[in-house]
DNA sequence: TCTGGGGTCCTAGGACCC
DNA sequence: TCTGGGGTCCTAGGACCC
């Protein structure tokens, strides 16, 4: 049996805890450079405003019905969802961090009434962070998920389900005439792991509802979509698929990417961003102990707009994993180099690192020359820790090699070896 | 004028091998 | 017309999630 605890509208929930003025009013919280809107007040959802809705197409709403914006505020998000999460815990035995503002509980061994717990759970989350949450109960996560959302949808609107499914719903309490008639009016694109395309596949099919989807043939399902949608079908059925991760697993795959709050076409700058952006993502991987194998960096110009279309990106191999922001902004910037082209508006760029190791693996199997060895590793051990205190950006490396460049700090005079000096490897340069 | 920033998993198809 | 039959590994791209 699961448990999905999910706060509501969680950025605007947090942004009420500190302002309870926003209370009962049309709230958005927008993403980087006030784009789009990436959190919704209930208010907001009934004044249409879409999820993702760029800022521009719905600023009229401030004028016409007091919708406010507020500009996202990443670090109080995080603090606050330590808080819900910590409580959520309380529910079971094991918690699995899904997002930012969910989590799985497995209630394997509660006893007792697990809508009762559930609720005095939700009640204490509500009373000591301020941040009001919907709990799903199902025997598969699959299940627990869509539980959430029927919890959330009956409290919103009020029609939509019977009234004691709103906040905490318990789709394993329901006899099989209430489940049935619950699933039968929930649309199939509620579905964990529906997306827009799989949900138009499934309704030309004559699949409407989640009780259509329910009753399907696994094997048909499989054959005819994947065996992902296989197995979301078995989950629905009762068969659990999906199992709980319970310790968070190093991350595959490290990104630190970014629009720009207005086009770029020269170089240096670009130079400059992605100085930052390696910054950022090796920060990362030196949370997770980890080393890359490969830095990818990519700029384009933007899908939305006509003109010149630029979309390119370049993935460097290094010669070592390294997990050295000196190391691999040298890498990243080679690569920016190769595939910058004057004459483009770029919107966005960004660093990926990718085939990340543990670095124990390599401490223990290779052997470290100076520039990656302790003193290194101390230096990078020294910057995460000035940054974490001072805040994100107080201290980074400067960009290598560009000359004249502003912003110069200590690394640019490092002595260097030939292992310094190339580590990366050249490989061709593709092309989008 | 103005459109987020992360991630994961799966599949198809090509390269290469015997 | 017809052009072996498997394997494995890698990559690009699709689809999904929040």
């Amino acid at each position: 049996m699961f448990a999905l605890v999910d706060g509501n509208n969680f950025y605007v929930s947090c942004e009420r805890v500190f302002r309870p003025s926003l209370q009962g009013r049309p709230v958005v919280v927008l993403s980087n450079n006030d784009g789009c809107a990436i959190a919704r007040s209930n208010e907001a959802k009934e004044l249409g405003v879409a999820m993702g809705a760029p800022w521009f197409q719905i600023r009229h709403l401030a004028e016409s019905d007091g919708l406010v914006a507020l500009s996202a505020n990443f670090p109080l998000y995080g603090d606050m969802s330590d808080r819900v999460m910590s409580l959520a815990a309380g529910l079971g035995p094991q918690q699995e961090i899904y997002s930012i503002d969910e989590s799985f509980v497995g209630l394997h061994g509660v006893r007792g009434d697990l809508t009762e717990r559930s609720r005095r759970v939700r009640d204490r989350i509500l009373q000591w962070t301020g941040i009001p949450c919907g709990i799903g109960i199902g025997t598969t996560k699959t299940l627990a998920k869509l539980a959430n959302h029927i919890a959330k949808t009956a409290e919103r609107k009020p029609t939509s389900y019977p009234g004691e499914m709103s906040q905490i719903c318990n789709l394993s309490a329901l006899s099989a005439q209430t489940l049935e008639a619950t699933l039968a009016a929930t649309d199939v694109g509620e579905v964990w792991g529906v997306g827009r395309r799989i949900g138009a596949q499934l309704r030309d099919a004559g699949v409407q509802t989640v009780w259509d989807l329910a009753r399907m043939d696994p094997a048909t399902v499989r054959s005819r979509w994947s065996v992902v949608l296989e197995r979301t079908v078995l989950e629905l059925q009762g068969v659990p698929c999906i199992g709980l991760d319970d310790e968070p697993s190093p991350k595959k795959e490290i990104a630190s990417t970014r629009s720009f709050g207005r086009p770029i076409t020269d170089l240096a700058p670009l130079i400059e961003a992605v100085s930052e952006f390696v910054g950022r993502a090796a920060e990362k991987l030196r949370k997770q102990s980890g080393l890359a194998s490969q830095v990818l960096v990519f700029a384009h110009t933007s899908p939305h707009r006509t003109g010149p279309r630029f979309n390119r990106s370049i993935t460097l191999p290094l010669r070592r994993p390294t997990a050295d922001t000196a190391l691999l902004a040298q890498a990243a910037l080679s690569g920016v180099r190769r595939i910058y082209e004057p004459g483009y508006q770029l919107t966005k760029a960004g660093v990926m690192l990718l085939d990340l190791l543990p670095d124990h693996v390599q401490q223990g199997e290779l052997n470290l020359d100076q520039d990656t060895g302790p003193d290194r590793s101390r230096l990078m051990s020294a910057l995460d820790a000035l940054n974490f205190r001072y805040g994100k950006g107080t201290l980074h490396l400067a960009s290598t090699g560009v000359p004249g460049e502003s912003r110069q700090w200590g690394m640019r005079q490092e002595r260097r070896t030939p292992n310094y000096t190339t580590n990366f490897m050249e490989i061709p340069v593709a092309r989008a």
